[in-house]
DNA sequence: CGTAGATAGTTCGGACCCGAACGATCTCAA
DNA sequence: TTGAGATCGTTCGGGTCCGAACTATCTACG
């Protein structure tokens, strides 16, 4: 498109403006693209699949966690979805409001609070969950199956190293 | 942690649950591990480069497109660090409030703005980014060199189907 | 038994995120 | 020359994001 630089222009750039400096260019090139596949794919889900429900990425993250536990505590899913408590707050509150989900105070631990998915929000899932899971075929659709393994056990150990 | 699962016990979670859908895991764990694995980096960035200069991630990228192209258009700015031009207006306006940057209607097309740093988001870049790549390093630290480039490859095309 | 310290979730303020709508500007065809 | 259509950036409203502060609850030690 007419104004934009390609990945190759910018990356050719940033290895010309930044050559006096003692960079590590392999790392650059691996986080920079860490940053800008996330972006791509989370801007394709979300104009492919989540948009359609209204759902924001974060939104579907969180009820994805919620539905795969069953019954999780918020702190358990803040943690999972990669959130900060309060935001978690924030989003079950939208989430509650549509009628996706529900909260409990614990009965032990009057500090815990549960989170289950409605009937409403099983439905969405399960609606929901497979054209997602197309639109994550897409985005690797031009990865052999070997690549992907590879790809999803690189980007495993990136995780573990930055936390 | 107590109370939070570790990644495989997750990844054992979703294979057990979801095991009578007809999805494709192995697409699935790419994906997901290229959210967790940009939000482990980016948290990481944050947290030990970008805090101690009160910069948000979104905050940081426009500043270093910026800086790399010298002078850039507002439109290639949000294109290149992937967000909206409304965001983008937004952190411009706060970037330009503590005097990073300066923003300048064009004479020839008056619909267009471009953004050059100020002599304060110069130095600030100039002293900013060898921190950056220094955590760039940390989280690509487990990989080979040759693990490196093959990933930052696999981004690429990952980036490239889902646009 | 009581209190200090820790943990959990919520609220607040400020920053970001985006689609839609708007005003301003540009281009091109009639 | 004029007006329709396109493009650009900003504003608005609603949602997200987080650290700090707060309230509530739990645990462990003296």
């Amino acid at each position: 498109m007419p104004g934009q630089h390609t990945l190759d222009e910018t990356e050719s750039q940033v290895a010309t403006r930044l050559a006096g400096m003692n960079l590590d260019f392999e790392a650059m090139a691996v986080t920079a693209n860490l940053f800008r596949a996330a972006n791509a794919a989370r801007n394709h889900m979300e104009r492919t699949v989540l948009a359609k429900s209204n759902l924001t990425w974060t939104a579907f993250v969180v009820l994805w966690v919620a539905w795969i536990w069953e019954t999780a505590e918020t702190r358990e899913i803040a943690s999972e979805a990669g959130v900060s408590k309060a935001t978690l707050s924030g989003v079950l509150t939208t989430l509650e409001g549509r009628g996706f989900v529900e909260r409990k105070r614990g009965q032990k631990d009057g500090r815990l609070v549960t989170v289950e998915l409605t009937a409403s929000g099983k439905r969405l899932m399960k609606k929901l969950f497979p054209e997602f899971n197309k639109a994550e075929r897409h985005v690797v659709r031009d990865l052999t199956s070997t690549e992907q393994l590879v790809a999803a056990d690189t980007l495993r150990r990136i995780t573990q190293a930055a936390n």
